[in-house]
Order: C-alpha cells, then sequence, then structure tokens
DNA sequence: GGTTATTATGTAACCGTTTACATTTCGGCG
DNA sequence: CGCCGAAATGTAAACGGTTACATAATAACC
C-alpha cells in the first residue's frame, strides 16, 4: 500500500539503517548518501509509520486528554491550552470525551495504551480506584479538577476557595452588608469550595452568615433564574447577589430584567467563570476569572516534566489562582466593550500565588 | 515495563494466539479456556497494545481532525460533533491544531502517517497541491469548509448563500427596503457567498443594489462597530443592518447601543452564525444558524463511508444547509429567553436541502 | 606497510500484536 | 479399531520501524 522504509532503502541502494538514521539525524550518515536518501524518499512521498515507530520506541509522541465532555467553551479553552503547550514541546493530542460514566471512562483508559505516553484526565465524577485498576502503573498522569482524595496522583485544581472569597470581600468593599449566595450543585466540590469562600469572607468582613441569604442552585441559567426570584422576595432585600458561576448569573439576570430591577442601582450581580460572553451583558458582569486554557498547558507541562524523569517521585499538587474581573453589574464604573483590557485586582497576590503542596 | 500479551499467555499457560482470540473473540475459543485467561488478564491489568495492534491490522481506529486554530466555540463545536460521530463508529480523535502557515500543514499531514485511518481537514488556506504531496495517495481525507478548487477530494461546505439570501429575504419580508450588509473579510469565500446571497435577494425582491449600502468589515467585533456607526451616518438612514457574521453584529450592537439607536425600533439587526450568546443578548439578536457541530458530524461520518469502501470512487461535495433563527432585534417579537425552543423558519425548505454534487 | 582509530554502512533482533497455517485432540461412525 | 472431520490450540511470519553490534572502508600514525 504505502511506501515504507524498505522501498525507500532499496530505491536508494542503501539499507533500512541508513535511511532511518537520515530521518532521525542520529548517527554519522555521510553528506551524499544522506542527501540522496532525501531526494528519494521526498520523490516517494515516504514518511515514517507512526504505529512502527512508536513500537520500536516505545513512545508515540503523543499525550492524552480526557474530558468529560467537550460542550461549551470551557473544554474548548482547556484543549486550546494544552495543545498549545503539547504542540511547543512537539507532541500531538488525542482528544476523547464523554466519559461520563464509570464504565466508559475505564473503557478509555484501557484503549489509550500504547496511543500515549501520558494522560491528562478531566473528569468531575472519578474515584482514584478505578483509575488505578485501568492504569498502568507505568504511565504518567495529571488529574484536572478531579477532587480524588489519592495523594498518589498529580492533581491541578481551580482555586475556588480564593475566588469567591475576593469576589464577596470586593462586595463588601463596595458597602453592601447583605449578600445573597446562589449555590452550585449540591455535592459539588467546586459549589462547596465557593460557598466556604462566601462564608470566610463575610466572617472575615465581619458580616455574619444567614441561610436566607443561602439559595440553592445546579450551575444552570434555569436555577439561577428561580434563585434571583426567590432572593427578590426575601426582606429586607439583599444589595448584592453573589452566582456561583456564570451560568446562574445569566438566569439571575433574565429574571431581574423581567422583574424590572436596575442593575447595579437596585441590587449588584457578581458570578464565577467569566465566560468569554460576561463582558458582552448589560450590564456586563463582573465575575472571578479561570484560566481555564492555562489550567490545560499547566497539566501537559507537567506531565512533560515527568516524561522526562523530572519531579517524578514527589507529586504535585496545585490550586490554579483565579483573578478578579471588575465589571459594570457590581456598581464599578462603565468600560466600553472595546478596550479589550480587562481590569484586573491584585489585591491578595500573595494568596494567590501557585499554592503547591508536595507529597 | 507494561504487561504483554506474551505474559499473559505465559502465565495462563496457554498461547499468544489464544490470548490474541480471547480478546478480539474471533475464533472458536474454549468456553472455560477463555474464562481463565480474562481472569488473568485481568489479574494482571493487561491491555492490548495500540501501536502493536495497529501494526500488525492496519488499523488505528483512529481519525485525525486537522484544525487552524482551536480559538471560540466555533471549533470546540466542531470537535464536539466529530468526538460524537467518531465514538458511536468505536473510532479516536486526534485533534491537532494551529495549522495555519502551509509549512506548518505539511507536517501535521505527514505525522498523522501511522496514526490515524482516516482525516478531517479544516484549514481555510489550504491548496490542493500541498494536500497532495503531503498525503499518502491511500488515506481518505474529507474537507470542511476549505475552498480548495480540487474536486478530487470529498468535502462539506456550510451553504453560505442560501443562509444570507433567506435572512435579506425575511427583512424585506418584514417591509424594510433599504437593507445595509456589513461585509467579511475580503478575498474570504465565506464572506464572498454571504454577499453574493444578500444581493441576489435584494434583487429577487425587486430592490436595487447600492454600492454604499455594502459596508465593508473583517469579521471582527471593532469593525462591526465601525461599520455600523458609518451606517448610521447615510442618509436615508436604511432600515436594517445584516451583518456578516454575529461577532461584526455584536460590534454594531454596541455601537448603536453607544448611539442611542433604539433596536429594532429605529433599526434593524440581523447576523450570521448563530453564536450561542446571541440570543443573551438585548435586544435577542436573529441570525443564521450555522449546525457546526453537525459539519464535523457530518465530515466523520462520511470519512467512514470511504473507510467501509462504499462511494469510494465518486467524490462527495456537499453544501451543509443553515436555517434562520428569528429573535428579537429584526422586529420579530420577544421571547424569554428561557424557552430553550428556538422557532425556526422552514421556508424554503427545498431549497436548504442538503445539496449534492457528485463527481 | 602494518596496526589502529575513526567513520560509514549493513545485518538482524526486537518492539507487541494478529493470523495463516500446522498440529493436536476428540467424538462419531463404518 | 481405524479413519475422518471438526474444534481447539500452537507456531511462526508478518506489520514498519530502530538500534546494538558487526563489518567494511578510510585515514592516521609510527
Amino acid at each position: 500500500m504505502s511506501v515504507t522504509i524498505r522501498e525507500v532503502a532499496r530505491k536508494a541502494g542503501v539499507s533500512t539503517a541508513t535511511v532511518s538514521r537520515v530521518f532521525n539525524n542520529a548517527a554519522a550518515v555521510d553528506a551524499d548518501t544522506r542527501r540522496h536518501v532525501q531526494a528519494v524518499a521526498r520523490k516517494l512521498h515516504y514518511s515514517p509509520h507512526a504505529a512502527g515507530r512508536s513500537l520500536s520506541m516505545k513512545r508515540t509522541d503523543a499525550i492524552g486528554l480526557l474530558l468529560p465532555d467537550v460542550y461549551g467553551e470551557f473544554f474548548s479553552e482547556v484543549i486550546r491550552g494544552a495543545d498549545q503547550a503539547a504542540q511547543q514541546n512537539h507532541y500531538h493530542l488525542l482528544v476523547s470525551s464523554s466519559h461520563t460514566t464509570r464504565e466508559a471512562l475505564a473503557g478509555a483508559l484501557q484503549v489509550m495504551r500504547g496511543r500515549v505516553d501520558g494522560l491528562v484526565i478531566m473528569s468531575p465524577h472519578i474515584d482514584g480506584h478505578t483509575l488505578k485498576t485501568n492504569l498502568s502503573k507505568t504511565l504518567p498522569v495529571v488529574l484536572l479538577n478531579c477532587h480524588v482524595a489519592d495523594a498518589s496522583f498529580d492533581s491541578f485544581n481551580i482555586d475556588n476557595f480564593h475566588g469567591a472569597y475576593e469576589m464577596v470581600r470586593h462586595l463588601l468593599g463596595h458597602g453592601f452588608q447583605r449578600i445573597a449566595i446562589i449555590k452550585g450543585t449540591e455535592k459539588n466540590l467546586d459549589a462547596e469550595e465557593r460557598l466556604r469562600g462566601y462564608r470566610q469572607a463575610l466572617s472575615d468582613g465581619g458580616v455574619a452568615c444567614a441561610a436566607e441569604l443561602e439559595v440553592p442552585g445546579n450551575f444552570s441559567e434555569a436555577s439561577g433564574y428561580e434563585a434571583a426570584r426567590q432572593i427578590m422576595r426575601l426582606s429586607p432585600r439583599p444589595a448584592a447577589i453573589f452566582a456561583s458561576n456564570d451560568s446562574m448569573a445569566l438566569g439571575a439576570l433574565s429574571a431581574l430584567r423581567e422583574m424590572g430591577v436596575a442593575l447595579p442601582q437596585e441590587i449588584a450581580l457578581a458570578g464565577f467563570d467569566d465566560i468569554p460572553l460576561a463582558r458582552y451583558l448589560s450590564p456586563a458582569l463582573t465575575s472571578v476569572h479561570v484560566p481555564i486554557s492555562e489550567l490545560g498547558a499547566q497539566a501537559i507541562r507537567r506531565l512533560f516534566q515527568v516524561l522526562q524523569k523530572k519531579n517524578r517521585q514527589q507529586k504535585q499538587h496545585a490550586a490554579v489562582p483565579t483573578r478578579l474581573v471588575l465589571r459594570e453589574s457590581c456598581g464599578c464604573p462603565k468600560h466600553s466593550n472595546h478596550d479589550q483590557i480587562q481590569r484586573t485586582m491584585t489585591q491578595g497576590g500573595e494568596r494567590h500565588g501557585m499554592t503547591e503542596t508536595v507529597g
């Protein structure tokens, strides 16, 4: 079918070893021979067969990215960051998604063997045991926002706690005392951490928490819509709403607009994630920016460290820092949509520094 | 290092052939033997090595997706559609991006050999010659929105012409006579086709085209912003603006809002692409919906046809139909953000049907 | 000129599978 | 009991590369 190294060797009148040497410019090969081989190879449209190469070299030059889903801009950003980082190191990215069930994930893990040199796994519902039983002990793995208790894997997580904490501190700084939160999905670790940040910020600010101000939600627009209606029935009416993600903030915004509530004059609103459309809403949405593509890139880079046998034993657990993006919805002054510069607040920078625990 | 089929065979007291047969449940193998082998394999955490398998079987069970970039929701949707379709056929997706230059693309093409059974290429700047010289003749390829003149490749393209045509017909139906267009990037085929659709619709509607109504743009928000300002200086003022994509519509929206122009009362606005945030704008943006993920899925499915030796010779060139999504910005009645149902207009359905030319 | 480095090239084993073919085992049948 | 066919299993040759090792050719040295 397609042209092999043997054909090139035969046509060029040399051995396969020489052709191989030319392509991997490894050992010494005579300049004339090299040129000749290259010419023949070009004429035949030869390019090395990856599977044969992988088998012999015990490496694939590819790394796998396992996602639960590829819906929405969040995952697309992860892919972008990962692909960029991979490409910089001359690796390829093997993306695989829809691994919501344990079985699907187990299958995907198995199928990756011999296909990739390492794995980045982003799967909120995974447990350490499934990982351990389906994974070759030798395959390097980095967990992304995975929340597995098992410390025997490298892991990166969004610093939800500090993000929420700083946002609520900022709202308090506006003078708002009564701040409601729209909570995320029950049992979800992201949601819990954001709630924890909210509570800590209030208490550090000398404001008491109140159960009525903690309204349930599930990260969907619809739940944000409902939550906002519920919040507006409270009396006295809260001065600000902190939604645990932007989708819910979006839903809340719709509800408030329908009810004829003026933002940010009558009530302030802030979200979490800083999805791209946040800046195009009116009023533009204040949010906690999560460096999503950076998350993907970090994971890949850590994987390369491991592949290069650096820091192999010591597992790394890092919290990826977030940053506030202040727009109109919290009462900060208006900026045109057209200045591409996002104002960022760097207060508390030290606390935001990438925190690493090694163990 | 990791466990091979030979180890499993040895530990189970059988030959590698038998183990292989168990895993591919191919030929007849005794029920007891099968169970025993499976038990041993499980205990050893064995899973077949993909590279070895590929080499022997001459297939990889993977297909490659080459993208120019992975920025933004457009590509993420392509990936989603492709991955879904691939997974349904038990294939894996190898995503590779950042192939803007010819060299980068050529490299990517070469590197794919032995890694994938087929290729979906989405690259606006590619030429047929680069493809032909860097590709094995035997590797099936489908081009996505690629605009190469070469008919020797299967290809799928967005039906830009009809999308634009129908949108402008719809605007005419509102009674608008003076309709401006914000054009897309010069020399861009998508842009040209949309412009052609606009002109055809006007002339079919008995309205004369006018150069002053065709304002330049380059698909960016900034250019949409500028274009809108330019359009508002026209006299008499146009009744509607058709932006060649949603990003420019977004920019136009900002400009109009700044100028205090009421939408859709004073001027109507429509876009192209129907990006997800379109429905969250106020007024919600009327647009031409492009089934992006479907585009990816179609390409993959066509690839499978070819892989299964069906319709191999006859190249297929299809235009993927678009559909109108009518929201507030063109003057259609308001709908809540929360009814997830998008109103669609099916008029001219026949013309929209997937058009295929075979040759 | 013979010995020895040095450089360029060839030979063949190996990587982990699959699979055509050969071999063994066994039940059924005349 | 001997033979045959079917079923179960084993043997070994691919698949397309890389690379340790062997070999050949050339240069360098005394």
